[in-house]
Parts: structure tokens; C-alpha cells; sequence
DNA sequence: TGCCGTAGTTAAGCTACCTTAACTCTCTTA
DNA sequence: TAAGAGAGTTAAGGTAGCTTAACTACGGCA
């Protein structure tokens, strides 16, 4: 009842990952980071800037003089690039495993990159890995994936039953009372909000 | 340089999610949604849920007349079906085929069953369900997986390649110049605030 | 050496979300 | 039917992130 509310207590918040981020490549790209650098890389504003860099540097993840350079700690650094694999992992899972378009998947593992547990991430490379691999079982399933239906797996064959609450009429395994495939698809269009 | 921003234009926030979920948990278990069934559902004061529902209702996602019950919209009851079983996917997705622990597949659900895109959600039920599901292509694939390296599959045998730079040494198909496993494990232990 | 342009900073203000404290409404009950 | 309990609301205040506007420091150049 309260998972949710750890949202905010993330070790890194999704602005906070994407400053660092940014001073890393920076730092790649041209050697240092400076206020204004980090500005135009994120398209925002200077001030937003110095004021985010005295919150990083409360957490301990960069340091920075008053008109100076901007510098990862190690914590700040390890974390940019935790989150970075996070990302890359991601993108490979979802475009090359799951073949959503590249936008879509740039997009989905942007948002998220920051809040998967190293669990899951490390998990997520070793099943995208194998299904990636030569292994005969992942050219199998590679095989079959792609001319397995596209529609909803409730309709598919041989599905395994038994997720939901039991008794439910459970056609794929996976959706239980209710097709999550058509809950998913709910239109959700246009939420505007008035002000 | 901008997909980063568009974090804060989600259709709805994290907590926002959380609300709609709420009271349609509440609604299925006692009948109606009050303004104090929400805030102990979800460990916040009544007040914050009073500010909230107004936010919620300028978004055309409830109704709530003062000192009244809280009813959803259809846009903000699609909003909140869509979110739920998109958490459904993402667990089953993180236990079954992951093998992650339920404490951590709950939470990272939790986390960014908002932020998935439907795309996304879609073909993962479709690629659970397929793994979960009795044909010999699945069924292989759970043997062969179960019995391959748990370590990083850069160690692994037989792997695809050429996903990074080119010309960097790309031993498991996914990491490319490092090695993604063990960045991901980065030490990012304690990260202290200091105010 | 002193001036000026640019980089960086502070200040003030906005939205989102939360809190506590104090107030008001509604409903039950005598 | 009027009082008191308790549900709900407003008000004020805090943090996180952002903005613009105005100010300050730094460094290059005459």
C-alpha cells in the first residue's frame, strides 16, 4: 500500500540521472562540463542548471566551484553509467526482443532507465543475450516467435492457465478474468486539461 | 536532447496513476470512493487527496462533488485499467520470465507501469505468453535457459556481435566496447543527502 | 590598466505534490 | 431539533524543478 509512494525516495530522480548523464558526455565529447555546456545539452535554462548542480552536489555526485567546472564523483559517475547500461539494455530488449519501433523504444527506456533495479536490468541482458545468441533453443524460438500470432496470446494454442484468480477463465497464461491485451488497447485519446 | 523532458508530460504522474487506481480499487471493494477511504488506501492526508482530486478533476479524469463520493470519468477508468494491467504484465513478465524475486518485480512494476508505452505492453504479454505457453519452442527455451550461464553471457557461447561500435569487442550481442553486466553493477551503495 | 562581452549566479515566481493546523459541513443520535 | 463526532476543506508552508530578469564575475583586448 505504500510501494508507490518510493517513487520519490530513487537515489536519483529521472532530472537528476539525465545531469549526470550529460556531464559525462560531456566530458567525453569535449573534455569538460560547464554550466552552459549542460544548458544547451538538456535545453534548459543556466539557472536551472546551477541550481540543480548545488542539489547533486548535496547528494555527493558532482562537484563544482562557483564559476568553475563541473566534475562526476565516483558515486556520480558509477551512476551515469549504471543508468547508461540501463538504457542500452533496454533499447536492445525492447527493439530487438520485443521489435517495437526504435522511436518508441528510445522513448519507453528514457523514462524508465532510472528506475529499474540492477536485478532486472541484469536479467534482462542475459535473457535478451541468449535470445540473441546462435543457441539452438534461441533460433528455435526466434523461428516461432515470428509466426506465432500477433493477436492477442489468449487466442494462441496451448497456453498455460493457472496466473490469475482461480477458476478464472484463463486463456493465455498471462490475462486472467480479463484480456489484458484489450485492456491495454483502452482508449485513453485525448486528456486535455483545463486550466 | 529533449526526449528527457518529456517525462513531465506524461498523460498522468506517478501519483496521478496511483489515485486512479485507487479508487477504482476502492470503488470494487466497498461500493464508493471517499476522500478518507483514498488517503488511508494510500498512506497520504486527506487534505493532499482533496488538492489532488481537484487536479485529477481539471484533467477530466473524475468527478467529485464537495463532501461527496469520488466517481472516475471513462477516460480516467481506461486510464486506470490500462495502468493496472500493464503492472500485471510487467510482474509476470519480471518473475516468471525474469526470475527476479517478487519484492523486487512488485516495486519496479509499481515504478513504471505508467511510463510503459502500450507498444511496449503489448508485446511483452505477447513474448510472456509465448514463453509461458506449451509450444516446443517455448518449452525448449526454458530448459536451455534455465541451464545457461547465469553470469554475464559475454561469457556465453555462441554470440551474435557487431551491436556497438564497430569493430569493438562485442562478445555477447548486447554489450559492445564494456561490458553492460558489469556496469550495471556499478557500486552505487550509499548515497547520502546532506542538508 | 581598465573596459566590455559572455558565462554564471541570485532572486522571484510558477506547478506539482506533499504536510499540519484550523476551520466547516454533514449526519447521527438523543 | 440541536449538538457533537467525524469527514472534508481551506490555508499556509515545504521540497523539487523549472522559468525569466537582473545582477556579478571572469577573461580578452585596446
Amino acid at each position: 500500500m505504500d510501494t508507490w509512494k518510493r517513487f520519490g525516495e530513487k537515489e536519483v530522480s529521472h532530472s537528476m540521472a539525465h545531469y549526470l548523464q550529460a556531464v559525462a558526455a560531456l566530458k567525453v565529447e569535449k573534455g569538460h562540463a560547464r554550466v552552459g555546456d549542460i544548458a544547451d545539452h538538456l535545453g534548459v535554462s543556466k539557472s536551472g542548471v546551477t541550481s540543480m548542480l548545488r542539489s547533486l552536489e548535496r547528494h555527493g555526485l558532482v562537484t563544482h566551484e562557483r564559476y568553475g567546472c563541473v566534475e562526476l564523483t565516483s558515486t556520480g559517475a558509477g551512476l551515469a553509467t549504471r543508468t547508461e547500461s540501463s538504457r542500452r539494455v533496454l533499447t536492445v530488449f525492447l527493439t530487438e526482443i520485443l521489435g517495437v519501433p526504435e522511436t518508441v523504444a528510445t522513448e519507453d527506456a528514457c523514462m524508465i532507465e532510472h528506475l529499474v533495479s540492477t536485478e532486472v536490468s541484469v536479467e534482462l541482458l542475459r535473457l535478451t543475450a541468449f535470445l540473441r545468441s546462435q543457441h539452438p533453443a534461441a533460433k528455435q524460438f526466434r523461428d516461432a516467435y515470428r509466426a506465432s500470432p500477433h493477436a492477442c496470446a489468449a487466442h494462441a494454442p496451448g497456453a498455460l492457465g493457472a496466473l490469475g484468480a482461480p477458476g478464472a477463465a484463463d486463456a493465455c497464461g498471462v490475462c486472467a478474468d480479463t484480456c489484458l491485451h484489450e485492456s491495454l488497447l483502452g482508449d485513453v485519446a485525448q486528456i486535455a486539461v483545463r486550466r
